[in-house]
DNA sequence: TCTTCATATGAGCAAACGTTCACATGAAAG
DNA sequence: CTTTCATGTGAACGTTTGCTCATATGAAGA
């Protein structure tokens, strides 16, 4: 998807201010380093659980699909905000939706929003 | 460390505006929700990896320490950005450092930060 | 001590974010 | 068709973010 993420200005810093210590090793990472546009892919994905609203709508879709509704009571959130975020969400692919008449169910749509939420739990829990 | 992330107005929805279709499950849902400061911890890591300059960071960390002035030069970037980025990291005990003379020298802190990305990727490459 | 070099840090700015508010959309019931 | 109800969406707003610039800190060498 490659969404520019955060285009700040970030012009080039000025030319020969600060040496590497290690110009070898600094020459071979640079060949190693991922491009660009899947880093920006990666920063946008983890953006989508850097927003503690998000977390816990993914966090409630664990156990069971939910519509806006429930996740707006739930959470304590206008349903509104619930909306703008779930629509977030299912342009990252993250969640996914099913339409019951009136009524529109969330859930998630990827396996790997378990283990990551998981991991980083981990680190927060010392 | 239960910083505020973003303590934004988020005042309580009016009162009644919408249903939940599963009263049932959200009353289940509100119990087991893990606390709101472990939400906004978690929220605040995944902040961290939430930005493509730090990403980078990090990913040139993944095979050997590097001073502030290799990590410059190896992203383009200002010598004040990547110490700005780099006591970011150091908070969330995601870098650690090591003096030697004049020069710093920053390496990863915590197991988890490889695992994270590479769960990262895998999302992203589809 | 006085420089020099590597890094740290505060202020300021423009961009991006999350919420609210008001309104649009679209399906079902009458 | 009209109303109702659940959800979607654009604009506005205040906050946060990441960068730059200028300057501070602090270690090593002259």
């Amino acid at each position: 998807m490659a969404t520019p993420e955060t285009p700040r200005t970030n012009s080039a810093p000025a030319e020969g201010e600060f040496l590497a210590a290690q110009p070898d090793v600094v020459a071979r990472l640079r060949e190693d380093l991922p491009d660009d546009e899947v880093l920006y892919d990666l920063a946008e994905l983890f953006r989508m659980f850097a927003d503690s609203t998000r977390i816990k709508i993914l966090y409630a879709l664990f156990e069971s699909e939910l519509c806006v509704g429930d996740i707006a009571q739930l959470l304590n959130l206008s349903q509104s905000s619930v909306s703008h975020q779930l629509r977030l969400l299912k342009n990252s692919k993250l969640v996914k939706f099913r339409r019951e008449g009136k009524v529109i169910f969330y859930s998630l749509d990827d396996d790997h929003v378990r283990s990551m939420i998981a991991l980083g739990m981990e680190h927060v829990e010392e």
